[in-house]
DNA sequence: AACTATATGTTATATTATAACATAGCTTTA
DNA sequence: TAAAGCTATGTTATAATATAACATATAGTT
């Protein structure tokens, strides 16, 4: 079982794990012959920066604060498409909205845990949940393709009400 | 495991399963107290006669021809607020469309069987599914509520090309 | 330097969903 | 049965999310 749910929930160092994951983000790159431009890394940056899944909408403010000038839609919409398609961003679909990927190399079983109080989301992946959502597929003779799991529930600080006000 | 995967994935009673439905759907609501209005009663059937899930302006499009008036959205997003309330519709994120649910009584696993070649949509239940989900939310000390999984492949007709023209 | 492919900018618009307020229709009880 | 109160629907407007289409620029190749 692989997570970064302990990171996600609890204080952590947030440059360094931002840095390793824009540093692992230009390795699969370039492993595909792919260009991660300024843009896109940008807008990875701002996905890491915040263990909370953003928006376009709000891609797009940042983005433009951070780059000062303005940023239309599609602008975010092909740079999200691009860390998709690498592997290095998921789309959550219940919350229209997206963020990075802690483990973009491996299996995907594509499990997240969604706070509802919080809206932070923590991935994991699991070779049993893989191996038995294959084995129910395979029972009824559907070709089992790719999956994505949405768990919602709240998170071990919301729970303990460690950040109450 | 409880499945509709056989009835979507081969010819059928059509309309026998939606009339089973629809008195199911009754008990369900006399049980809550809850008014199966004419709309929600319409929006239910033109699920159930898909095994496609629909969009909400698909719905508004065919209920509309259906009653001969216009229709806004409002009213089908209300019927399906109520609908999904009470477990008789579910809705798939990744498509942004409704379903009917094949088993409204009994645990929610959620899983979702969508056929990318024909759109068609199977639901299954199954416990070890939710137990193991569980028990790894329980390793990391997040509390599960609720879930959906949503599977992405090709169903047994679309593999044989039983369809194909 | 010219060519080609890839990426971005720009404008417009499609698609999905909800807010806010008005009206109608049950249902309970006086 | 009439009034009151709750539930449901109608109506208008608009918010939020996403994409199409075409122009321009930039990077990489010959």
């Amino acid at each position: 079982m692989l997570t970064n749910a302990r990171l996600v929930h609890q204080p952590h160092d947030h440059v360094r794990s931002m840095n390793a994951a824009i540093s692992r983000a230009h390795e699969i790159c370039a492993k595909s012959n792919a260009r991660l431009t300024a843009t896109r890394e940008a807008i990875l940056r701002l996905l890491w920066q915040s263990h909370q899944p953003l928006g376009a909408y709000q891609l797009q403010q940042q983005l433009s604060k951070v780059t000062d000038k303005p940023v239309a839609p599609p602008t975010i919409y092909r740079a999200i498409e691009f860390l998709i398609d690498l592997g290095l961003v998921h789309r959550i679909p219940s919350l229209n909205a997206f963020i990075g990927c802690p483990f973009p190399n491996s299996d995907h079983s594509n499990i997240f845990l969604i706070c509802q109080e919080c809206k932070t989301v923590a991935e994991m992946a699991d070779n049993r949940v893989n191996s038995l959502l294959e084995s129910l597929c395979d029972m009824v003779n559907f070709k089992h393709e790719s999956q994505i799991i949405e768990i919602f529930g709240c998170c071990p600080n919301c729970k303990s009400g460690v950040n109450d006000e």
